[in-house]
RNA sequence: UACCCGAUGGUGUAAUUGGCAACACAUCUGGUUUUGGUCCAGACAUUCCAGGUUCAAGUCCUGGUCGGGUAGCCA
């Protein structure tokens, strides 16, 4: 995978680069630590755009500095896991554009070692089996500004934690009956250092593992030595593990690993409009909000390739984003901009009309069909030209006329005249409406000296309006998305699903120039309707019964330029 | 009222590690345009506060303020 620019440093890289520049990092394996990260998610759950962050930062360095990159599956968990989340993960990882090679791991790979070390830790005096119940070692954690106390159970001899640790492993105790926990200082004011429990009983089988265990390590006690034993130079996770730090390196020192690993901590992608909490996300499709995690208006990666996202718009954006330790809120507007930037280079152009509203011409010739010659991208005429039919009937959008215009109004009105795209010069000569008072049907003439959309007098013609002819034009659902929240912030507030947009989803039935027809088909690559966006098919699109997912919009300065209006308006 | 972390425009980042506060997005102005798109030009900041060191401080020192994280047998 490669992109245009650069990825600038960042306190990451600057840290990478002086482990080089020290020895502490060798660009050969032969003669040491080469950098190795990992992307190590739990399979609990889809990949959203906070992870495609930590994706190409972690596989990004390794393509910059040279190394690897391993995906780990962090599986500590039978209750909350399955191989189902694994694929779809491992398929987003490489929809985004990257590859761990052979370099695939499995905490549970190391369960066996793991346990062993755990033998360890007791053997050393530096953990123990304690017996109480959930709700007795809660109450001896203490509390934020309070010290914790010790556990009866801390002092128990070695032999004895160690048959009851052999027991636990054996399937002798229920759930919950006992934990091995390290000893470390119940007093410390950094919470994960008060005796934080290393394994837990349950008896439940494992995606991987299947019956072999009935328990199973937690995270702190799994993680860091993971790492160790594949060797992983930078070991990068967000912030809120920072004080999982100490933790981390107390194991290292504690057991014979065979590599001290770096832990560094950055900020997560907070987007504007948008949550990534899994628990949240999940809570939207319980409330029927979205119709699953690849509803395209979801932040996954799964909605978002279903949305038509490029996987390079998403590399982009968190290469602008940039890694520090800040936290803050990064303007979805950002994103929108990154997107239109990209399609705008690559994307062909058609017509397409959203809300059709039907003109007829009055002195066009009955029955006569003209094919005219519009550009696949005028701003690169090497992507080559189409034919588009025009005739006496055609779709405009309902928003191009007005019966009564406010100033500066370009488009289609009583008396004026306007270019058809690619087409003619129309005037309007009036319009009908029903008992409702909704225009319903515009008369134009055209002159017949426009052809292509100019003329030997070069008068000038402010506005220019797409269109699609009505006998060959094909009817399709095209989807028009929003914001799934109508807050920047959706968790400021205690109320998630008062935050929903209830317009996040708007369906039309559009009329589409017919060459669209045939591009209407899944896996197609992204088009921009003139004057409205950028579009895609969407998976469940097919020729026959063609359905389009708008991407993202283009920029409107004429409805920013009403809306001001309105508001100036009210408020003066 | 414990420990850890953070603080630069509206937003996200940068600043050769003590030397003219830069880039992108957003917003606003204007220009070009057969997409009210694209493109082009311009405008927009007392670097959280108060002291101190220095010829010189976003950067170093002291003290504060504000914000976030942490009390799972989740990760």
């Amino acid at each position: 995978m490669t992109d245009t620019q650069e990825t600038p440093s960042d306190f990451i890289r600057d840290i990478v680069r002086e482990d080089f520049a020290s020895g502490r990092l060798q660009a050969d394996q032969e003669q040491g630590q080469t950098l190795v990260t990992r992307f190590p998610p739990e399979p609990n759950g889809y990949l959203h755009i906070g992870h495609a962050k930590a994706i190409c930062l972690n596989f990004g360095l390794v393509q910059e500095f040279g190394g690897r990159c391993h995906l780990r599956f962090d599986d500590t968990n039978p209750s909350k896991e399955e191989q189902e989340y694994a694929d779809a993960i491992m398929n987003d990882v490489r929809w985004l554009g990257f590859d761990w090679g052979e370099h695939l791991y499995h905490a549970s790979d190391y369960f066996e070692q793991l346990y062993l070390w755990g033998e360890h830790l007791i053997e050393s005096g530096d953990a123990y089996i304690d017996e109480q119940t959930y709700e007795v070692m809660r109450s001896q954690r203490g509390s934020l500004t309070e010290p914790g106390t010790d556990s009866p159970h801390r002092d128990r001899p070695r032999e004895e934690s160690l048959d009851l640790f052999r027991r636990m492993r054996a399937g002798d105790f229920p759930d919950g009956a006992m934990v091995l926990r390290a000893r470390i200082d119940m007093s410390s004011p950094n919470l994960n250092l008060r005796d934080p429990v290393l394994y837990r009983i349950q008896h439940k089988d494992h995606p991987r593992t299947g019956s072999a265990w009935c328990i199973y390590p937690m995270y702190d006690f799994a993680h860091g030595q993971s790492d160790a034993i594949e060797g992983i130079s930078h070991s990068l996770c967000t912030l809120e593990f920072e004080n999982h730090r100490p933790l981390y390196d107390w194991f290292l020192e504690k057991l014979p690993v065979p590599a001290k690993p770096r832990q560094i901590e950055f900020s997560r992608l907070n987007l504007s409009y948008t949550i990534t909490s899994k628990r949240k996300l999940a809570s939207l499709l319980e409330h029927g909000v979205v119709d699953g995690w690849d509803d395209p208006r979801m932040p996954t990666i799964a909605g978002m390739r279903r949305r038509g996202v490029t996987p390079q718009s998403i590399r982009t954006l968190c290469k602008t984003v940039g890694i520090t330790k800040t936290e803050g809120i990064v303007d979805h507007a950002l994103f929108d901009a990154i997107q239109r930037e990209e399609l705008n280079e690559s994307a062909h152009r058609r017509m397409a009309v959203l809300r059709p509203l039907k003109v007829v011409v009055e002195n066009w010739p009955e029955g006569k069909v003209e094919m005219v010659e519009a550009q696949n991208h005028p701003g690169r005429p090497e992507l080559g030209t189409r034919e588009v039919p025009f005739s006496g009937e055609l779709w405009i959008e309902q928003d191009d006329f007005r019966v009564e215009a406010p100033r500066k109004y370009f488009r289609l009105k009583p008396g004026q005249e306007v270019r058809f795209r690619y087409g003619y010069y129309l005037t309007c000569t009036g319009y009908e409406t029903n008992e409702a008072g909704e225009v319903t049907l515009v008369r134009c003439t055209y002159d017949p000296e426009s052809r292509g959309g100019n003329t030997a007098d070069e008068r000038r013609v402010k506005g220019t309006i797409h269109w699609v002819d009505a006998q060959s034009s094909v009817p399709a659902e095209v989807r028009l998305y929003d914001h799934l929240f109508q807050q920047p912030d959706p968790s400021a507030g205690d109320d998630l699903m008062a935050a929903v947009n209830p317009n996040s989803l708007e369906t039309v039935t559009a009329q589409l120039e017919p060459a669209l027809a045939e591009e209407a088909v899944p896996g197609a690559v992204a088009v921009q309707f003139e004057r409205n966006g950028y579009f895609c098919p969407d998976t469940t699109s097919s020729a026959g019964a063609a359905i389009f997912n708008r991407i993202v919009a283009l920029r409107d300065s004429w409805a920013k330029f009403e809306k001001n209006m309105a508001g100036g308006a009210t408020s003066a």
